[in-house]
Parts: structure tokens; sequence; C-alpha cells
DNA sequence: ATGAAAGCGCTAACAA
DNA sequence: TTGTTAGCGCTTTCAT
């Protein structure tokens, strides 16, 4: 065990008192103590035990980091662990510790409510893959410090961050437009996916805008893999008229899109050409490189870190919706 | 703030030791008044605070996960993640926190030295990217339960866990030679590469042992990136003799390799077979599906928090080195 | 400007 | 079987 408090107070001379007031920089200590226990810190090797610092102040310093984790989230979902870099770096900087917790959505609300209680944390970052009216409620009731990464698709109190979808899908439609594109279809997820959807949306909004036809037939719903992607691209290019522009709403559909192109000899960009959403995986990889709108996803968890740590300070503060804004990343695609 | 262990004796009309001793269950309890005091918790809802009482006990019943993590590090390195997960599995199992923490590789023994010192953790898991010699020496001298994930390239007393790429080499070798390959091509990494190089090695024994030949030619040394491995396979592609089946050091370089022998109109698995490593992130996606020698990194994750937890309670336990098996994972490309 | 002392909530000898 | 009491290492109030 290395010094503690005592020592130094001991070495310096003085109580330990005064050495916290050093330690905490108060005003009403003499440059001549400081010094001496500055002195005595630095003789006896000495460090803070932040555990009981923490425990005397009745905070914990600590934000815990909750979602469904599992074998193969790594893999399913490295932007969670992008975010969690982000998180990390803003908390780290103001000396909060990060811990990462794995609920699963039932056990969610009552294990927040046990930490918060018991102050292991002074607030939360909570997946929306985990949460509950249950979680809202406590959430809002006992004024639990937190947010909710992604739009909660219910009614809530809960304050949340998430991707502009719909801006995200305006900026790739604007750019096929930029590019001279007159006629654009869209292959997208599953009908009840929210973020194609809301993808699809704001390629809507402005190809309607531009008086650029998206006729139903250019509208292919399925499902966000590979194989899918590719039956999806083949069916559009079986229209008499074929479409300029493909817009993929996620980087799985465009590889199986890129694929089908492949194989029935269109080259991209000069035939046709291709965006997709997201940096990743296979976007910057792909032959070839894909044009995408990216979201910034370490930037959302800097975001998260930055407004926990507001809400923590000052518990009035109260915005429900944090959007964080995509941007264009041009490439051979386009 | 909740009820505390004083109320909770108030109110059952005991001591807080005899509260506290109904807690742990400590045998000295008679069952009536132990019956009183759980009524008193239920009563009062009191949940008791971990921080008080690991503080208590000079224990944090923490575990801190250390690595250079950063932006992009998620999509860089999600099997850093998938560790990740199968760590908190153990931990939290056995009622320890998990807390994240990225360091630069030179803070990192200062950092650790403080940890332990002021008692933030009982053990650290610690990523090969952030150790040092520096390191080593503290945790050795200090006796700090740790654990570092990847096999240290200089001698040293950590305890660390990697994955058996030599093995992993071998059971691809032995898959090829099991669908009748006569002839293996290798196509790897950087020559400094460690992984690629025990990799071949793997290959190589097995082929020697079965008098299957592996000309200098076969074998090619490039970047770990997919251009790279479009041009080795063309490259051996344009010997007079034509191999029969490609290994590929990993998936980026595997996917190259696909593309080459697509371009060149060369059938999977029929005419070459192709077998890469590590089940990410094209492997289950490139068509055809690549057969991969995988490495369950989540059990990777698993095996380091038993290890760390058994080194906390038995400090004297000393093992130093751990592997994990890899094994095959059989698909459309052979 | 400094120090004495009372906590923070719980544990763990040691007594009784 | 139960209670008393002294910590754990630091903060903070209130005297001085």
């Amino acid at each position: 065990m290395g010094a503690t408090i005592k020592d130094v107070a001991k070495l310096a001379g003085t109580s330990t008192a005064t050495v916290s007031k050093v330690m905490n920089g108060s005003y009403s200590i003499s440059q001549e103590t400081a010094d001496k226990v500055r002195k005595a810190m630095e003789e006896l090797d000495y460090h803070p035990n932040l555990r009981a610092k923490n425990f005397a102040r009745q905070s914990a310093r600590t934000i815990i980091f909750v979602a469904e984790l599992g074998k193969g989230t790594g893999f399913a979902n490295p932007q969670m662990f992008e975010i969690l870099c982000g998180l990390e770096e803003v908390l780290a900087q103001k000396d909060y510790t990060l811990v990462v917790r794995n609920i699963a959505a039932g056990d969610c609300a009552e294990f927040i409510r046990n930490a918060a209680d018991t102050k292991q944390a002074d607030g939360f970052v909570i997946h929306a893959s985990v949460i509950s009216q249950a979680l809202d409620e406590l959430l809002f009731t006992h004024e639990i410090p937190h947010i909710v990464i992604g739009n909660p698709n219910f009614n809530s109190h809960f304050c949340w961050l998430d991707i502009d979808n719909r801006l995200a899908g305006e900026l790739a439609a604007k750019h096929l437009l930029e590019r001279g594109c007159q006629s654009v279809a869209f292959i997208g997820g599953k009908p009840e996916d929210q973020i194609s959807a809301r993808r699809l949306d704001g390629v809507l909004t402005v190809l309607k805008e531009h008086d650029v036809l998206l006729p139903r037939e250019y509208v292919k719903k399925g499902e966000s893999v590979c194989d899918s992607g590719y039956r999806m691209t083949m069916q559009i290019l079986e229209n008499r008229r074929r479409p300029d522009a493909l817009v993929c709403a996620d980087n799985y559909i465009a590889y199986g899109c890129v694929n089908a192109l492949h194989d029935r000899g269109i080259l991209i960009p000069e035939e046709m050409k291709v965006i997709t959403f997201d940096d990743f995986p296979f976007s910057q990889i792909l032959k070839p490189m894909l044009s995408v709108v990216n979201i910034d996803v370490y930037d959302m968890g800097v975001q998260a870190g930055k407004y926990i740590l507001q809400k923590i300070k000052r518990p009035n503060l109260y915005v429900q919706s944090h959007i964080t804004f995509p941007t264009l990343i041009i490439r051979e695609s386009t």
C-alpha cells in the first residue's frame, strides 16, 4: 500500500486537512505550506486514493455504459465499440471512470435502479436496445442522469442521441442530383426497418423538390444482407427503363448491389452511380470504393459523454433529443 | 439517498454489525434476528452501498481493461470488443466491475501503478499493444494480477494469452490435404507480420510432413489489404504450373484473392480452393463463402476473465502462457 | 491560514 | 449469538 494523506501530513508537519486543501487547490493556503506539502508528496511518491476520495465526496465519478452485449456483438456492432471509445475519451479527460455492463433488456431498469441507489455511478449511457417503459419511468422520477443512444420508438422522457437518418438520405440524393442523375432507385432493408425508412424518406424529399421521379418500382425493400441486395438490384435492372443511380440503405445491401452490377457488366460510376450509408465495413474496400453518407459514431460517443457530464453538473438541464449530423464522403462509385 | 445500514439496524433493533453479518451470511446469527433484519431491509428497501463496502473491505472488485483505443479502433479491431464482451460476462457473473480505459503505450505503466496503488482495481487485462519492459517489471515486482492479451514479443514475466497461429496454419493445411490438394500457395502479410509468419509456419510444417511442395514462388508476402491480395494472387497465377489451393493470411488478403480469381474466371472451389483465417469480416459474406480457421475471440475474453479472477484469489498461482485453440469452419471455398 | 474532528457506509476484530 | 468500536483514506465544517 502506498503512502496515505496521513503520511504526507506527518512528513510535512501539517494536518491532513491542510494536505487535502493543497491537493484541491484551496486559496486559503500559504505558498510556503503548500510547497512543504507538495515536497512531502513527492518524497513519499504519494498518490491520493481515488476510491476513498470519491467515497468521502459521495460521488462515484463513474459512468456506466449499459447495453446488450454477448457473443458476436463485437463483430455485428463495431459501432457500439466505436461509440464506447469516444465516450471513454471524454470521460477519462475529466477523470471519470467508464464501466461497461452487459444487461438483458428486461433486467436493465432493476440494474440501473440499484446502481443509482447505491451510488455506483453518477450517470448512465444506455443503448436503445435495452430501454423500456419501466426504465423511462425510473429515470424520470428519480432524475437519474442518462443518455440513450438511439431514438426510442415510443413516447418517453428519455434524453436520447441519434443520427439524423432523414438528413442522411437528403445528402445522398443531393449528391446524386449534383452528379446529374435523372432517375434514382432505392434498395432498402425490411419494411419495418426504421433506419432504412428514414433514409428513403430523406431521399424522396429531395428528389421531389427537384422533380426527379422515383417511381414505385424503383423502391425495393428486402433484407440487410448481401444476397438480398443482389436480388433487388437485379429486379430493378429488369425494368425497361434503367435508373442512373442506386441508393443502397446500407453496406451489406450495397455489396450485393455492386456484385449484381458487376455480373451484368454495368460500369460504376459511368453507367450507374452507387451510394450508400455508413463508412464500414465494405464501403472503403469494395471495388469501386463506395461513396457514402457517413456518421461519425466516435463523435456520437463524445457527444454522449459531454452531455452526461453536463447533466451531472446541472441536473435541471433538460434536452431531450440530440442529433448528430451525417457527412458526405465522395469516392469512386459516384 | 436510500436507507443505510444504520437505519436497518435501528429498525431491526440490532447493531450494524449484526446487519452486516446477516448480509454476509455469517453462521453466528440466529434465525430469529436474521429474519428481523431482513424484514427491516425489505421495509426500508435497503440496498447496501457497494462502494462503501468495497472501501471498507479494501477491495475494489474491479478489473480494468487497458488498451490503446481511439477513433477507428471499433472498426479496425472488432475483436478487441469481442474479447471485452467475453470478459464482461465472466466478471459480471462474479459481481466484478469491468472498467475500460484507453491509454497510450508510454503511459500505461504509470497508470497501472497508480491504479494498483490506490486499489482502484484488483486486476488488469492489458492489450499487448500497450506493454513495455517497464510495465513488465512493475507487474512482476509488485505482483499485480494481470493478463496480457497477445504474445509479448520480448522476454518477460508477463502472464499472457494468445492464439496459436501456428496450429491455425496446420489446421488449414491439413484441411486442404484432406480435400486432395497437391500443391498449395500462401499469400501473406508483411514479412515482419508475426501472425502471418506463424500461420505460414504451420502450413509449411504439415505440407512437409505429407511431402506436398510449396516452392518459393508459391509464397508471397505483401500487405494486409485487398489490393495487395489481388496482386499477389495474380503473381501466383502467372506461374506455368498453377497451385490448386491458396492459403490467405487474413480476410483482407482473401478478399483481394477472390476478386482476382473471379476476374480470371477461375472457379472456387472447383479449380482453386481458398482458405483463410478469422471468421470476419468478409469470410461469411464473400461469394463464395470462405472456409476459415477461426479463433473464438469471445472465448479468449472469457478465459482472460477466468484467469484474472483466479489470480486474485490465489496470487501464488503462476501460469505464464495460455493458448487458445483455433477451429476449422468449412464453407463453400474448399 | 491552519487544524481538530466529525463524518461517508460498511467491515471486522475483539469483547461480552 | 450479539454488540462495541476502531478503522478504510479522504473531505469538510467549524474553530482558532
